[in-house]
DNA sequence: CGGAACATTGACCCATGTCAAGTGTCGTGG
DNA sequence: CCACGACACTTGACATGGGTCAATGTTCCG
């Protein structure tokens, strides 16, 4: 086949599938902050597939998995939010997904109302959601790339590595941070089992890249080689 | 694991992932037809991963197929968009996908700069083109909920659904129509090799619920059990 | 007519899924 | 404070769907 050059390296998948309200404007700040405060439990639904999507909601803490779900059952994690992020974002109307608490999380909810007399006020914030969610669009089929053409290890090494830089985004430690989320979760956003996803992680501590001193805390020993193999450099 | 209840089924897969511009106004339209016509050959790529974002473009005749690659040639297709489709929208500046031909075809371009021109002139349409990236991005989760989680058959299956329906919307016959693209393109897009496809196709066939003329032409023998293949409901 | 590109089919193999048996770890109640 | 149960995770043995490699057909176009 006629194949374009492949100009472009892997890409950095998994960037948050939502947008950090800290891009906002200080309008859109203000309302959200007197929006009402929500307490989710663990395993909880902020809200489902087919809701009407009447806010959306910034994350304050814990940590959201956005998810669809087959009807026998088989899950397809779309992405996870963490504090500051703002999901519910999209079509009027409807939720397309779920939106599930992975540990016991905290929200700020703005009515879509609230949303659009914010735009109405500063329409550069239009500008900035439209962009956000061309940044999720592009989030998203990195993902698919990802879960489409990638190995077990060439994935969970993408998805720790995307941890290590949303840390360093962040200022905190790039090395070493703790999954809230189960493997369960981990497993249905790679498209893997959780044995897998198990498999996958004690392998690489053998491989003497990471360690795991309890099972949702990581640390990463070595990036360079994690890299990759997160990029596939293991098969020719 | 404390599941939520599927309350939602398979969902709309490989809605096309992009924006059909008959949805558009008029004095888009108007800009439109006087941009220019261009001429991609078979496997020419319109645009590329990286190539600034000049222009915005609408498909006249033919098919494309965006997709991203990997370093070392692994490609997902992340669609396929037809005539009347819209692509290139979504973030300024850099073009994060290529965009490649999979027969030959004709674009009209836009210069993003008169697209721009049309938004000041109506903001409605700028509504529209955030809409239009919404359902896109709803259209790519479900690609990944059906590339990351069924089986072959359930892919292909869904996959010729897709045209079937798409065949529908357009007042075509929904039970016969043409494959513009290869089994490799087919393949990269769902996530398989061509072999696999092409194993997938002739097993519907021994099935009794397609027909394959030639190898890019397919009718679709009885819907009801296509879909229920697509659904999953051979596991149980 | 001939050759290139695409598609099909078969044989085999391997990565990952499946099933099953442990092993932590945490929270609760005695 | 400990014992227990629930749940998450790990690990092993085995099964299998789909990938790989190779041979053959088919179609289309020069």
């Amino acid at each position: 086949m006629l194949m374009q050059s492949p100009r472009v390296m892997a890409g950095r998948a998994f960037t948050p599938p939502s947008l950090t309200s800290a891009q906002l404007t200080s309008g859109f700040e203000q309302k959200l902050a007197h929006g009402v405060l929500r307490r989710i439990e663990c395993r909880e639904l902020l809200f489902a597939e087919g809701d009407p999507a009447s806010h959306v909601y910034r994350i304050e803490t814990g940590a959201i998995a956005l998810n669809k779900v087959l009807a026998d059952g088989r899950r397809q994690v779309i992405g996870f939010a963490y504090p500051g992020d703002l999901i519910g974002l999209g079509i009027e109307g409807e939720h397309v997904m779920n939106a599930q608490a992975v540990k016991p999380t905290r929200v700020r909810c703005l009515p879509v109302s609230a949303l659009r007399q914010c735009i109405a006020e500063d329409p550069a914030l239009g500008v900035k959601l439209y962009e956000a969610l061309a940044r999720e669009l592009a989030a998203t089929r990195d993902l698919m790339l990802t879960t489409g053409q990638r190995s077990a290890v060439e994935r969970v090494a993408s998805f720790l590595l995307a941890f290590s830089r949303r840390n360093r985004r962040i200022a905190q430690d790039p090395t070493s941070f703790e999954l809230p989320m189960t493997r369960t979760d981990i497993g249905d956003f790679l498209g893997l089992t959780i044995e897998t996803v198990s498999r996958t992680f004690s392998k690489l501590k053998q491989l003497g890249l990471i360690e795991l001193p309890c099972s949702n805390r990581v640390k990463l020993l070595d990036i360079e080689p994690l890299q990759n193999l997160a990029d596939g450099e293991h098969k020719p």
